[in-house]
RNA sequence: CGGGGCGUAGCGCAGCCCGGUUAGCGCGCUUGGUUUGGGACCAAGAAGUCGCCGGUUCAAAUCCGGCCGCCCCGACCA
């Protein structure tokens, strides 16, 4: 490729609305340009590394024997009514109708339609297991996207459905493609990658986990143990909190005159927060109850955590739900509340503690005292707090610590979820008919451009890994309007192309500082420099993006350390060495 | 959806408060010349419905009203 005729202007200027890193550098080199928000083009360069990723993704999921198809982007709206999420998903559903009046979506994700042709072509045990993948662009009407490729509305994601004759089977497969996914993560340079137990989310299931790149410029709060493998997404991640065993003492009312708040309460009784109760009313669980959730006055509720308790993303009651179901807000207490008409959340944390303060149900009164087993029998105990950054990791005798992170992919143990709601069967080797086991697993291929960047990049640009750079070597001539200087930088153009190596010469007569800041811009990993001096002293000069190592080859040894030098950085990302 | 900010040439901005000639500046672009190892210099150019609609006024980028779009923080979100 000549630079001269390159589409997509670079230039020198931070882009205001870029905060990350990524972000400004896809700006700047030429890599996006925005359309609206959350929707971009992608320009040449960002083009050919995503077709690089891609291949990646395509010789791992064949590996797995994945087979490729492609499904439709606009979808009917009955498919997602078999399936229910037409009720339960929200506004990122693209709905619009058709010129005859029909209801259609813009697929985010397709379950549905994998199921609805696997249905029709699968109808014995001996088809099984299979995997269909495809590389498509999916529509989220996000309500807010961020940072560049990182969180858009409109993008490109391999996503795969297996389907299993059995859980077990499942359960072999997804170990198989969580090890396909970390070869994927290696091959494009992205090796510390973690796997992270998470939420599933939309789309309910068994179990499910992200895969996720650790950084500050993260969107995603992750809990990571310093001694153990245990690292799980802020919205599932558990931890061991400390217990306060006492002997109980009798429950006994005390006068708290304006005192609403955990704090006020604990320092009007000089007691520290963690032996208080607090309570968090939640509008309405799926029955329809208000929800009274109780947990240790240090510790705060995880609302994802409420959500999968309750089946249903939990709102703040109101204080006229809130007295209508008998409490008093700032006083409250789930002690005398009629059980059968809330559903009380009691977090362990509860359990573990004695004497604790908690509202009396009565204005400026507080109960000391207070303990679970006792004053609010027959109540069964659950995790609905949030991990404490430093909680003692609930696996090991480490410590877990709260990072930020940017989700590439995930997979999900999705059970029969869909085949059972779609009505898809197999027939097993005695003539039984099942349900086939699901699971179904994806990666953005624009948010790991973004990753990759924030992975690899300096103050002047990316630095691409090679097996994802948009070209493998970058021809610099110094003084083209030079005829020596051209015919020697023509000469290796095509001696390098002629090498089937991916070559961009920068065939502009432009000075060396503008011609090297876009070559930073661009990030290619092996940059040649032809110069009178070097053509005087038979040599040519080569910088290597990712070390910064430069030096010196004789002309004639060009094409061939080219070869080696791409065939080394080829080879330290090759998934066979490093998995 | 809540809070904050911004919309003037491809990009980054000034001008607006206090209405008044041909709306400026830097980068980029075009032409010519001089240059050339980390974003050169000189000269001459091209490029703008000042986000949109309406109002006030002799006169609106500037004042008023409405709308639209974009960014950041939060909420939300595989």
């Amino acid at each position: 490729m000549r630079m001269s005729q390159l589409v997509g202007n670079r230039y020198k200027e931070q882009p205001v609305e870029a905060t990350l890193p990524s972000h400004a550098f896809l700006l700047r080199g030429g890599y996006v340009r925005q359309v609206a928000n959350g929707i971009y083009s992608l320009l040449p360069p960002a083009m050919r590394v995503a077709r690089k990723i891609e291949g990646i993704l395509r010789s791992e999921m064949n590996r797995l024997g994945g087979q490729e198809v492609l499904m439709p982007v606009v979808l009917p709206r009955e498919l997602w009514e078999e399936s229910g999420r037409y009720q339960t998903v929200g506004l990122e559903l693209a709905r619009f109708t058709d010129r005859t009046g029909h209801a259609m979506l813009l697929g985010m994700t397709h379950e549905e339609s994998a199921v609805a042709l696997a249905r029709n072509e699968i109808s014995s045990y001996s088809q099984l297991p299979l995997m269909i993948y495809q590389i498509q662009t999916k529509f989220r009407d996000e309500p807010r996207s961020r940072g560049g490729l990182i969180r858009v509305r409109e993008f490109t994601m391999k996503d795969a459905y297996s389907f299993h004759a059995s859980i077990e089977d499942l359960h072999r497969f997804y170990r198989q493609c969580c090890m396909a996914y970390k070869r994927i993560f290696f091959r494009v340079g992205l090796p510390q990658i973690e796997m992270v137990e998470s939420d599933t989310g939309i789309m309910g299931g068994l179990k499910a986990h992200e895969f996720t790149l650790l950084t500050d410029v993260g969107e995603d709060t992750i809990a990571v143990c310093d001694t153990c493998s245990y690292r799980a997404n802020m919205e599932v991640a558990t931890g061991r909190v400390e217990a306060f065993p006492e002997d109980a003492l009798p429950l006994e009312k005390v006068h708290t005159p304006g005192k609403k708040t955990i704090e006020e309460v604990a320092e009007f009784l000089r007691v520290p927060p963690r032996k208080t109760a607090k309570v968090v009313f939640y509008d309405s669980d799926h029955a329809g109850r208000l929800v009274v959730a109780l947990i240790r006055g240090d510790l705060d509720v995880n609302d994802s955590k409420v959500a999968t308790l309750i089946q249903k993303w939990p709102v703040p009651a109101d204080e006229a739900r809130i007295v209508s179901a008998g409490a008093v807000p700032g006083y409250a207490s789930p002690m005398g509340l009629d059980r059968d008409k809330i559903n009380v959340l009691v977090d362990e944390t509860i359990a573990q503690s004695g004497n604790l303060v908690c509202g009396a149900n009565e204005p400026d009164y507080h109960c000391v005292n207070f303990n679970l087993a006792r004053d609010l029998p027959g109540i069964e105990t659950c995790d609905i707090r949030r991990v404490p950054d430093g909680a003692a990791c609930a696996l090991c005798s480490g410590t877990l610590n709260l990072r930020r992170g940017i989700e590439v992919g995930n997979t999900f143990q999705l059970g029969v979820k869909y085949t059972a709601s779609m009505g898809m069967t197999f027939t097993d080797a005695q003539g039984k008919s099942h349900h086939p086991v699901m699971g179904s697993y994806g990666i953005g291929v624009g948010r790991l451009i973004s990753s990759i960047i924030e992975a690899h990049h300096d103050q002047y640009g990316p630095k691409w890994p090679m097996s994802v750079a948009p070209w493998q070597v970058h021809i610099n001539a110094l003084k083209l309007d030079n005829p020596d200087v051209r015919e020697h930088a023509e000469r290796l153009y095509q001696r390098l192309a002629v090498a089937n190596i991916e070559v961009l010469y920068d065939d502009r007569n432009a000075s060396p500082g503008v011609q090297f800041a876009d070559a930073d811009l661009l990030g290619i990993p092996v940059r040649l420099i032809v110069s009178q001096r070097n053509i005087a002293a038979g040599q040519i000069e080569y910088k290597r993006r990712s070390t910064g190592e430069t030096g010196v080859v004789p002309l004639e040894d060009t094409v061939g350390s080219v070869i080696n030098w791409i065939g080394q950085e080829l080879e330290s990302l090759n998934a066979d060495m490093g998995i």
